[in-house]
DNA sequence: GCAGTCGTAACGACTATTGTTACGACTGAA
DNA sequence: TTCAGTCGTAACAATAGTCGTTACGACTGC
């Protein structure tokens, strides 16, 4: 399928609130960030409600409600945003089980995981090196 | 999305290749792969029509036809069976576009597209350190 | 109260992946 | 020369994931 657009999206999110809260705002709708997005507001909302149990941003409800980070963007980095959405494997194994019988069919699943363990490690690091506050500076730079 | 197992059908289908050649043989059909990878054959022609454009297999038709390697497994990395099946990219940016009278809307792009990058290139990097003689001797000190 | 917003379920459109059938093209061997 | 075995590829179906949308109850400041 289509590689996701999740994390994209949520450091959009969270990008957003935090430039609006430096700008003297409290809090942040789903709809405000929706437009800067150009998305639903349900699809913002499902997104920072996940971002919220991993402890990134909160919600207040009622009237005058809206979202808030829980950290500083310096204090985010797009790994613990990639972590918080639950992203799903780089790299598949088979999808029906090789045949058992078959040196290479029984001893290909751990090798490929070894691999596969590997590549995902390393996107992790990618990720830790980037903070949200780096992502904001390039945005205002490129503005 | 789910996940795609390309990589792991690919390594599979190579590294079944070479061994089957070491132990005397030619060349491999989709049948027998397909056996062991528990697919279907076209599944596997599909693929290694792939490898075949990048250089890493050949085929022979006719009566008596099959695939051989056309390199020794020692001499291709993951990365050049990644490359071979045309990956897509791991991270999309919006889907739609982000509105770009918001300065967070405006700049994202490049910003999420650096940090894309560098995910892709320390994969590669990963992968490139991996070859199919290192996938072949992981499978058979597992039997 | 009530208006504004969150939280979440439900559904549909769209797309990618994988499996399957089908069939023409090619070639070694009888 | 024919034929059997295999490749190469198109076409289609089943399945699943993503994303957008509607809907509606829950919550709370005014």
């Amino acid at each position: 399928m289509s590689a996701n657009s999740r994390l994209t999206i949520a450091a959009h999110a969270l990008t957003w609130i935090g430039l609006y809260q430096r700008r003297g705002h409290e809090v942040a709708t789903s709809e405000q960030i929706a437009t800067s997005v150009n998305t639903n507001p349900v699809v913002i909302r499902r997104l920072l409600a996940k971002l919220g149990k991993a402890g990134l941003a909160g919600s207040r409800r009622g009237a005058g409600a809206g979202w808030m980070l829980a950290r500083d963007l310096a204090a985010i980095t797009l790994l613990d945003v990639h972590q918080a959405i639950e992203p799903g494997p780089v790299f598949a194994l088979h999808r029906a089980t090789p045949n058992p019988e078959c040196v290479v069919g029984h001893g290909i699943g751990p090798a490929m995981t070894a691999v596969y363990d590997g590549v995902e490690a390393a996107l992790r690091r990618e990720l830790a090196k980037t903070t949200l506050e780096d992502v904001l500076r390039d945005v205002l730079q490129a503005a």
